[in-house]
DNA sequence: GTCTATATCTCGATAGAC
DNA sequence: GTCTATCGAGATATAGAC
């Protein structure tokens, strides 16, 4: 009993934290902010995490985890490029839209210099042999070999697809003011989106 | 004398400020850190500027200005809409290239909420009859009744430009980890980007 | 474990000497 | 105009009661 209420306690001040975080970034975010999201005394934030250093390092961690399996599940199915092309930009979109919250701790780190996300991401790069650009690089390599699709180059087709995939979250409220029809239903934009990435992207690539 | 190092000084704060507010935001940048950069006392800010709302308001309006200035003159030359899509995709990603402090300040806004950024665009698109989006929309839209191009949403297609061109900017410390040899000549990336970005949309928009 | 109270530090802003 | 010194608000962090 107490070391349930410990473990919930524990993961609302984590669940608050993510959200303050990806909001205002590191050094903007404030830990009575966090606090009073998840309800509690700021003072149990220390008791659980010691400094509001050590909270964004695990939220930090946390979020590039789910960040990086999306991409991963993503790829891992699809017998067909086109197949593997749709499901890559459906799954991904899908994992943006349902946790708008990662990318923003991801651009915000990237913004203000990008050293931890450099370090983390080397040693990813070390430990684990297949990281999803390379695979999403491999796959389309092997279609242009196959005379499948144009020779389009692998990795500016894969920063393409990131770009035109996570902008939108990135972007919403000067989106939503410049073109207020398109995006006053996000559910609508959102489906919108994904059947005009795919399709702009397939028609691109065809021979 | 006097005058012109005043205003030399004004400048100095200005730019600095121009970058620090781009790496953390508005609210993660410190004013020390602003007079640090400038080489000047953190007393000088407060001097030219009353405080650090005003500066930031000042670095914004000029941001603001800059940006969509770039985007208005892109569009404007061309006679077909191949040459329209070429010229703006080549002159936005240039202007993102000289100018990287401009999208970084208006993705901070958009994360921590874009208040800022929403008022001041609902403004323009009162004050100004033509934004750029509806210049692109409308060209992009009589190239299909034309026939030229297939019939693909216009606003998806602008937001698909926009983001394969920002990103880049944006995720450069992690893509540079990511894919180190695509990446270590900047110049020759924003090259091949360009090249990429036109051929891809453009191929895809073909009947 | 959770709270109150408080210590410690950082930051924006101002006063005043030069 | 530019600097040093400092104030006061607000933030992180800790001590100690319950």
């Amino acid at each position: 009993m107490d070391e349930q209420q410990k473990q919930e306690t524990e993961a609302r001040i984590f669940e608050a934290a993510v959200e303050v975080f990806a909001q205002k970034g590191e050094s903007g975010a404030r830990m009575q902010e966090i606090a009073d999201r998840a309800g509690l005394n700021k003072s149990l934030l220390h008791y659980y995490y010691r400094s509001k250093e050590r909270l964004y390092g695990k939220v930090f961690e946390f979020v590039k985890q789910r960040f990086m399996g999306s991409l991963n599940t993503a790829l891992q199915e699809a017998p067909t490029f086109e197949d593997a092309l749709r499901a890559f930009i459906d799954r991904y979109i899908d994992t943006l839209a349902s946790n708008p919250h990662f990318i923003r701790i991801m651009v915000h780190e990237n913004l203000s210099g990008g050293h931890t996300v450099g370090a983390k991401f080397r040693e990813m790069m070390l430990t684990e042999p297949d990281t999803p650009v390379q695979i999403f690089m491999r796959r389309m390599q092997a279609a242009i070999d196959a005379g499948e699709i144009r020779p389009v180059d692998p990795f500016q087709t894969f920063v393409t697809i990131l770009g035109s995939s996570v902008f939108p979250f990135l972007a919403y409220p000067t989106l939503s003011v410049v073109h207020p029809e398109a995006t006053a239903d996000k559910e609508a934009f959102i489906a919108a989106r994904k059947q005009h990435l795919f399709d702009l992207i397939f028609e691109g690539l065809r021979i």
